[in-house]
DNA sequence: TCCACCTAAGTTGTGCACAACTTACTTGTG
DNA sequence: CACAAGTAAGTTGTGCACAACTTAGGTGGA
């Protein structure tokens, strides 16, 4: 046998086990929404602030058109948003929320709490946690 | 506008980020040795213990046989890999290393190091991030 | 013994991610 | 103005994740 790298070190797979496990949790919660998590992300950015260009969106998620076309289809298919070209560049697709969209808000806002109960982290740790992984991303985005 | 979640608070978002961009780092790197990233995660743990069956690496990935059945196939394809009905029990998979799958591990002794590198972290913050999410992801698990 | 139940693996269908490419529109520069 | 270069969005193809289901083999009582 070599010295093949061991699993359980792998900052990476803890990152990949504790993603997918977190929404995992997140998931029967959103299925009330009728949403998946990517599609729950895509309805946060537009709740900030919206229309929304693709591109935007997809800065702010780190999302390429690739993935945002068909989910923001589906979005519009749910009655969620609208897709209109806009007049001034007819390039961009500006995306606006419906009612319908504005108000699922009002059903999203207990959901952060959901995760915070389940992660058996005092709220300090998950501050931290939070902040390590911004840097994380942000050294790793450089990197790539 | 109501009270929705904000996006850069949410440690579930910054985990989804913060994955991918791992991920990210990791897949040039992996592309030389043509392999996916979670087709590494299991020729390591075939690298630490063969043959295995399909349930057990599901439970060292927490993957089910839906994913797996068709990565074995491609892993299999690739060469790596044989899938051995059990004599004993005839509904199991015995998932062998070739000598070609065991060969692989020689080139990937140094994959971890790229994250390492590119991470930006201090090995102590990366250790306890690792803790951090072995806690975390344990106990959404539990609450899941 | 038999047969209801359990278990391992595979299959099917949906929805991301992401690379590579296409299409349509805009913009900067000679 | 013309047109090369750039840009926004969409399309295509591959490979996960995951739910729901199927198939086939094993097991433990009544």
């Amino acid at each position: 046998m070599t010295d093949a790298p061991r699993l359980d070190h792998q900052v990476c797979f803890a990152l990949y086990s504790a993603s997918r496990a977190a929404t995992a949790v997140y998931r029967p919660v959103l299925e009330e929404l009728g949403l998946t998590y990517p599609q729950y992300l895509v309805m946060l950015v537009l709740w900030e602030n919206e229309p929304r260009g693709v591109k935007e969106i997809g800065e702010e998620l780190g999302l390429d058109s690739g993935t945002l076309s068909p989910l923001l289809k589906r979005l519009e298919a749910l009655g969620l948003c609208e897709r209109r070209r806009s007049g001034e560049d007819e390039r961009r697709v500006a995306i606006h929320l419906t009612p319908a969209g504005r108000e699922l808000s009002r059903n999203a806002g207990a959901i952060p709490q959901r995760l915070a109960q389940a992660a058996g982290l005092t709220a300090e740790e998950l501050d931290q946690l939070r902040h390590t992984l911004g840097r994380l991303t942000a050294a790793l985005h450089d990197a790539h």
